[in-house]
DNA sequence: AAGTGGTCTAGACCACATT
DNA sequence: ATGTGGTCTAGACCACTTC
């Protein structure tokens, strides 16, 4: 690992350890440079990290400020099992849809490839500690995705793609709103025709820039939790 | 303004204006510190700043790439009217409560201030183009919003805190969940007792780390839509 | 082997806060 | 006046990709 991530995981795990407590003003870069025998520009480099993190408050003239402990964020840049298994869940999953399609209008624009490209199209049930919970929709270029199976959508797609195909996800964007559950999410989500269901629509792309996964998700009201933290760039 | 900040400014200026188009190789790091006369770090800087954007892919060994363009993602670093305004709507408020009490144990561990510490509490009705859409719920320390008058929350808090306190504002954590309308809710917003509301719980922070709101607004399910990209730190 | 980004240094200079 | 962070430079060295 480099310096600068060595320097800031120390510097995390010591505000976290409260060796360092809230409001408490850290060393300052001269030293802190000294202490960890590198320039003040890598130990800047650690520091803007953790501000980055809303863990620390730089102030010119005047020093570096721990703030407020870290908060628990469910990442959406991670799937629906990692999440789950965070927060101590059981995940299956009940296939109702493996198929390849070429991409139509609509699907080549999300996913930014051609008309015609071959796509994974998968819907699958989530079911949450013996509920079902979610019906995502997913969409995945098979050119990307190659050699994924009907096996891997069982567990989990995401630990294929970063164990298996090595590939690194980079951001997301993703849409809230609300809808009415039509006849097939009414039934395999156990809920009445119509209920009020959280759509998700997501674009996850890779940190070379590609799109792997356009996907729309629908929750049940009842078990939907979302949670982030924003910084202002 | 700092050169790395005008240098990037410029760049994206470029990239939205297809002057470097989708999937083109920007010029290395040594040409643009020769055109922009600075060292390669400041290009760095500015480029680290477009790949955070997501518009632009750095790969190393090979260069830099323009990637997808500029998505619309509504902050929730601005209030509901600025955002609201963005869309080109109008909002008014129908102020419930405007008062100011001693915070209790919940509300000081959410502001991270003291038991019995000042607190405006305010309830408003937001209004967009003339549909009761929200209903807010807002705590603020006195000590940090001093002067902030019933006439401000008529209009923009935000506005107030910005552009007469002159206080910034660095991120917010954010939740999101489905909850049930009560009797003041369905009446306000004019949706049967009990039907679902969307909830937002959010507490905002200032760049000085201190914490400036914390509030629960509930949303008719109808009008809500959330939308945001992450990026992976 | 050549091209390109990433990390790191030492030091200069500036902006802001505290005393 | 002093302490502290922010920006910027010039150059070294390393890691990865492409040819």
């Amino acid at each position: 690992m480099v310096k600068y991530l060595k320097i800031y995981e120390t510097i995390k795990q010591r505000i976290l350890e409260m060796e360092y407590r809230l409001n408490e003003k850290l060393p300052d870069g001269a030293s802190l440079g000294k202490e960890f025998d590198c320039s003040e520009l890598t130990i800047k480099k650690a520091l803007d990290i953790l501000v980055a993190d809303g863990l620390v408050v730089r102030k010119r003239g005047s020093g570096s400020f721990v703030k407020r402990p870290l908060n628990t964020t469910t990442s959406h840049l991670h799937g629906t099992k990692a999440n789950a298994i965070k927060h101590g869940k059981e995940v299956t999953s009940n296939n109702l849809k493996f198929e390849i399609i070429p991409a139509d209008e609509r699907i080549a624009e999300r996913l930014n490839c051609n008309r015609g490209d071959l796509i994974y199209h998968i819907i699958r049930v989530r079911i949450i500690d013996s509920l079902p919970t979610v019906i995502e929709d997913t969409y995945m270029p098979v050119n990307i995705l190659n050699g994924l199976t009907i096996e891997h959508t069982q567990d989990s797609i995401y630990s294929f793609i970063t164990n298996q195909l090595k590939l690194k996800i980079h951001s997301s964007t993703m849409e809230i709103s609300i809808v009415k559950a039509n006849e097939i999410e009414s039934e395999n989500l156990n809920v009445p025709l119509n209920d009020k269901l959280v759509a998700v629509e997501q674009i996850v792309y890779l940190d070379n820039g590609d799109i792997f996964e356009y996907s729309i998700s629908k929750h049940t009201t009842d078990t939907y939790h979302f949670s982030t933290n924003f910084v202002r760039l």
